[in-house]
DNA sequence: ACCTTTATCTTGACAGTGACAACATGCGAC
DNA sequence: GTCGCATGTTGTCACTGTCAAGATAAAGGT
């Protein structure tokens, strides 16, 4: 029954797939390779001829994590009109969604030291998405402040959710949290001609 | 020269003291309780007697960073006017400096598995710090999605900066610095009356 | 066709880790 | 004083990541 060869075709993208199953299962802080090894059935010292490290496998994993991490945010992008205010919000809600549905990757992108940010790979997924980020705010005409703005709000929200933390808003139904969520987002980013406090804090 | 005696006087102090030196050089993901135990000049199999585990050393300590984390809070606000709305930004700002100065205690606070939340001392610590913020909210008459706002935005500027993202903000002097911090702060609770966008989410 | 080179995977070893058990020490209650 | 028990130590086990050496097969040259 055991039909796996001695070569298995595509053991890279098994391991990452294994890797990822095992951070969901087990959280990152008890993540290990031979599990994984074990996971993708194969003897524990192969990882280390497709990513030289465990840190190498965490580091690859992290770098699709920011592809996928794009998607969804993507994903909601295209389901609201393509004015730059709907777009930033939507992406904020991407981002959110992206935590909750995979809170372990998340941390791993976010919130540990084990992937490797020099890594070529992950650092142009990584600066993708920052770029991502810094190009829709420019389009709202915001300033880099306001870009610091919308992240913190979108990243503090999502970093809470993830971890459980608050509550009230994490059990609300989607709809009702969607708009809790887009309107705290705005808040972070008030359109322009609002009021006092919404004056550009640079030039 | 070794003066240390068979019992140590208060090794309990001295291992969270060794654990909390020891995140800091080598991060969470590398903490280990043999190496703790070597630099508190103690076997490895000590710490076991003060706390059950490994986790329930790093219990400890997120319990005694929580009131750090208080503590940091109060400083900034014994340094502005008792007006509810600046001890809001106050606490905003000691939230950020916590993370600044302790990224590696604030990860494993806010963004790690292993403190287990169900320990009194620790939840008890826990709340407290959220029941002050939800006290500060409320005094400036917010609701607790105002709350959840001002939290998501400390938090996510004192995660973005603590793992050295948002260097824009987090290379400037700390004057300037405190300056964008409480604008961004503001934003995410503007004060009541100021105009269309600030209507209660919540009745 | 055959042989060589090379990438891929396995086996075996080693030091380090967390947890547990068995034992040593000495503080404090009586 | 001596005895109980909290406090520390030593020894061991399974597990982990990494390295080295060998096995297998795919690819490429002749």
């Amino acid at each position: 029954m055991d039909d796996r060869k001695y070569h298995h075709g595509d053991l890279r993208a098994a391991l990452l797939a294994a890797a990822e199953a095992e951070l969901a299962e087990r959280g990152i802080e008890a993540f290990s390779l031979r599990q994984v090894a074990k996971r993708a059935g194969v003897s524990h010292a192969a990882p280390a001829h497709h990513f030289t490290d465990a840190n190498g496998l965490l580091t690859a994993l992290a770098a699709e994590g920011f592809h996928r991490f794009l998607k969804a945010q993507a994903l909601r992008e295209a389901q609201v009109s393509p004015d730059p205010q709907s777009q930033l919000v939507a992406a904020g809600l991407g981002y959110v969604d992206f935590a909750m549905a995979r809170p372990a990757l998340f941390r791993l992108m976010f919130g540990s030291d084990r992937p490797d940010f020099s890594d070529p790979a992950l650092s142009a997924a990584s600066d993708g998405a920052y770029a991502h980020l810094q190009d829709q705010v420019a389009t709202c005409g915001g300033t880099v402040t306001d870009a610091a703005a919308v992240w913190a709000m979108a990243h503090g929200l999502a970093d809470l959710l993830a971890a459980g933390r608050l509550k009230p808003i994490g059990d609300l139904p989607p709809a009702a949290r969607d708009a809790v969520l887009s309107a705290l987002m705005q808040r972070a980013f008030p359109v322009a001609g609002d009021d006092a406090n919404t004056t550009p804090l640079e030039p």
